[in-house]
DNA sequence: CTGTTAGCGCGTTCAT
DNA sequence: ATGAACGCGCTAACAG
């Protein structure tokens, strides 16, 4: 027996011989409802597979129990681990996801936005694409957003991300610390923050140790394999080959990598690379990479914490904070891709 | 000046000095409306910063412009990979993805499956966690629900995926070709028709070369890197120690190579290995890794294709097959970790 | 071409 | 404890 159409609340009210309200009830648990009634609604639903119209329930009630997420590059396997730590928080407490990538493209990211409103989500999750001041009349609406790994400049909000000065400056100082001194830096666009943030420890780090930064040296720009490819073309074809280089971001660090094996430059023995993110299959790379680890899963998880907290609070009346910046720590896992010099 | 509330249609039509019904029209561009008014309704919306409510809409047209995506394991390469194609397809055509990660539990994603039709989304798209009678139901009641990667048995409806018994094939061949003769296989669950298929196109190969199948040789189930490794260990300490190994899926592959580097079996030297699935920092492993490709992408954008174009067909009422099944091609990328014996 | 109006399915009063 | 009636914001059918 096939029903064209799904069963909806007056149906089962109906089968059940009860009011919708009453069924109302029973799926909501609003009101009391006697126990033999409840059983008799629950079995009229169980038998129709009932499935209370979310869309409907929503129109009502001004919550979707959506959140939307909003990414930069879904093929950076940074962001589905970041995703896979929001998912599980957000389905433990009844939330669904919708996802959206926004290709590093702040145009597109903005019409993700649009129509993720258009869906009435009931709040963000955002790592920009670009730095850019669209987010600013969000945050004047008190909209519930979360920025997560990158965070839009000047950005007054709710925030996690990791401390990516420091974590530019662990790895540079990890650098210096094996006697190198020509050290290059392959960075993202300075626009983001990430990227601004860890060329900055980077800086400072050199400037600790009293090592000048040549421009030549210093390739900012682009996000891609194919950016990290050309920067280290360019770098290990310098007059004064460097020797050693801090990646910023683990797309350019492949690019960076393929541009020195098809050079002939061996690492670690003529070049140190270290470069941002851990994942599982590192460990099978030749060299094992040195790198700069974040706690992937745990943004997600704390961006997603954080904008349910907010959602709670907003639905009890209750006041919350809407502008908690929570900073994680990061790692420095020393393999074999970088080594002393002499 | 802030709006404590979202503006509606009627605000609009208000601020414009027109009726809900001219709003309506112009917004969908579902009848002709004067210029100079259109022109006003615009204004009017974009000084509101009107955003027509999806939701209300959807309980009118019945129709969401959302579809939902459910994936077993969000951490393993290969999904986010399908995903970004499938992203790609469906926000041309302005629909929005729900993204649900199973987590390889057929439990949670038949909760999964019932919240998205909570929801009403329009289709689903699904690589299913294991191979269950739970989408029959779905079929039957002619829900628009296109299968991916992995199909559940005895499925008939539409479906898109990679010829797997075909790349079991090729990669087993190939390692035959090369002289080997004990050859071992690791595979995942055998539920899972991918794994399945695989492992049938490496009985096939084997049969072919009238080379046995030693039960011990064959290791199937799991699917995690640390089933990989377990698995790992036991072929490589068997006494008559295979040559060469077939791994079914990425992260059993990575399980295995580390338990043959703990071991100190050196690939391709004392052991050939042919994996699945190819990513962007393959070319980074040590040794570079012979693999079947699939067409990741590929596979989104067509599921998505015939996901959207089922829907079209059940928005205008034609007809439309709703068991259109798509096999792509893999393909067998030879590099260094399979080598020649003798 | 434009305005009026009846629901879409649900949650929520307000009566009983 | 339970039911009837209303309305969330929008689309579509109809009237003008």
């Amino acid at each position: 027996m096939v029903k064209k159409t799904d069963a909806t609340m007056r149906d089962v009210a109906r089968l059940a011989g009860v009011s919708v309200a009453t069924v109302s009830a029973v799926i909501n648990g609003t009101a009391t409802v006697s126990a033999q009634r409840a059983q008799k609604v629950r079995a009229a639903a169980e038998s129709l597979d009932y499935h209370a119209d979310q869309i409907a329930r929503s129109l009502k009630t001004g919550r979707s129990n959506v959140v939307g997420v909003v990414i930069p590059d879904i093929t950076n396997a940074f962001y589905p681990e970041v995703i896979s730590g929001a998912e599980e928080v957000a389905s433990q407490a009844g939330y669904s996801l919708i996802l959206c990538n926004a290709n590093e493209d702040p145009r597109q990211e903005q019409r993700l936005l649009s129509t993720l409103f258009s869906h009435r989500v009931d709040g963000v999750l955002v790592a920009c694409s670009d730095s850019s001041t669209a987010y600013d009349s969000l945050v004047r609406r008190r909209f519930p957003i979360v920025f997560f790994d990158r965070i839009p400049q000047g950005f007054r909000g709710s925030a996690v991300s990791t401390d990516n000065f420091s974590g530019g400056l662990e790895a540079t100082r990890h650098l210096i610390g094996m006697r190198h001194t020509r050290i290059a830096i392959v960075a993202g666009r300075s626009t983001l923050s990430t990227h601004a943030d860890r060329l900055e420890g980077f800086r400072k780090a050199m400037q600790e140790a009293g090592l000048p930064v040549r421009d030549e040296s210093c390739r900012v720009g682009g996000l891609t394999i194919d950016s990290g490819y050309e920067f280290g073309l360019e770098l290990l074809r310098l007059p004064e080959q460097p020797t050693a280089v801090f990646c910023t971001n683990n797309k350019m660090l492949l690019g960076f990598l393929r541009a020195a094996r098809e050079l002939g430059v061996a690492c670690p023995e003529r070049i140190s690379v270290v470069g941002f993110d851990d994942y599982a299959w590192t460990e099978n790379f030749h060299p094992q990479l040195t790198i700069v680890a974040q706690p992937t899963r745990e943004i997600g998880r704390q961006a997603m914490t954080l904008l349910l907290t907010r959602l709670q609070a907003l639905r009890e009346g209750s006041r919350s904070h809407d502008n908690h910046v929570i900073v994680l720590q990061p790692e420095l896992r020393v393999r074999q891709s970088t080594a002393g010099l002499l």
